[in-house]
DNA sequence: CTCGACAGTTGAACTAGTTCAACTTTTTTT
DNA sequence: AAAAAAAGTTGAACTAGTTCAACTGTCGAG
């Protein structure tokens, strides 16, 4: 069943009991989405953290100049929502986009409160991923001010293969903040 | 009290009575260090967690082409590790510099994990404090990716100024991702 | 109070990456 | 199967930011 892979992650945080990690995944709810659907949008407020059980989406921003920034993707077994939007009920700033069709297990605010009440471990299971996550982002943050691009991108595509061998080099060279022509290049170019 | 600020600090994040605030603070022991000391140097595993009570420090790493990165810098009311190194007990890529005479506190590892046990709630305030810095990331990367070098300049300097008024061009220039050549030509241009 | 060590400035040559435009290839829609 | 739309390629001109080198200003240690 679709709630293996988000026991399984939860698990890899934290050691919970079966009968835990089943209560906690009553709170999650299924919905599909096609191809090009966003499941959030610009401007909107994000009302749910979202789990990926199949498929992969891209969550970007456009700035003021049209420039798509995409900060980051999900495929299966990644988290999905604009936290700071979830957390304060402000107008979110981000686009999250299905790149195929796909699956997820969505929470809503009022159930993820009920959740962390009612579970007080659950409170130390999402300090620890948003830690990492922390972690993730600083490192992030590293490469991007100490590779080149070319550097960066065979990063990336080495580092999540399977996701990038979903993207089209579009998406790539947004996410990496270079222009899609650039990446063209960094390709023909011997390595 | 030098303890005040922080439980101020806490306050921001989590409405928590002034003696539960008393029994956490219990945990922080206060260090002072002189300008241009390192209270965590790369390679070393960051053994504590900390809050700057007064003075200033840089957060950066070298890369294996000799170029400093400043991650971030902290002032008084910031907060002053390295997650990653301190979670999994791992030698640390970051350095951690006093930029002026400082006075931190600081709580050591089996102490955060008592405090945690002892006062569940303080996974909670970890939690939000953790999410609301994933969301001042995902922001900074944005901004690095949409914005100039001037434009983040100036975006650093109106948000940070009492920051940014301590720091030398060269430290601004590390954090921005600029060589502090091109910072000077920043300045000198009209804005 | 002065000497040495940094911090900042400026200019010239350079380079990583952008922009625009034209073209080809692939994918999607009908 | 054809048409339309989107993705990828390539080249030429450009620009934001780097690098190096020489110079000037500042400030803390003796």
């Amino acid at each position: 069943m679709s709630y293996e892979l988000l026991k399984a992650n939860f698990s890899k945080n934290l050691d919970l009991s079966p009968t835990l990690l089943e209560d906690i995944c009553q709170y999650f709810k299924p919905k599909t989405l096609k191809k090009k659907e966003l499941l959030l949008r610009q401007g909107q407020i994000c009302r749910f953290e979202g789990f990926v059980v199949e498929g992969c989406f891209r969550i970007f921003t456009v700035d003021n100049k049209g420039n798509e920034i995409t900060l980051y993707f999900a495929a299966e077994d990644w988290w999905l929502m604009d936290i700071d939007s979830f957390m304060n009920r402000t107008p979110s700033d981000l686009n999250i986009q299905a790149l195929e069709d796909s699956e997820v297990l969505l929470i809503n605010r009022a159930d993820k409160i009920d959740l962390y009440n009612s579970f007080p471990v659950v409170e130390k299971l999402f300090r620890i991923m948003s830690q990492k996550a922390v972690v993730a982002w600083q490192k992030r943050l590293i490469r991007n001010h100490c590779l080149t691009a070319k550097e960066r991108y065979f990063h990336f595509v080495e580092t999540y293969p399977s996701i990038s061998s979903k993207l089209t080099d579009r998406a790539i060279a947004g996410y990496l903040g270079i222009s899609h022509e650039f990446l063209s290049k960094i390709k023909k170019s011997q390595r």
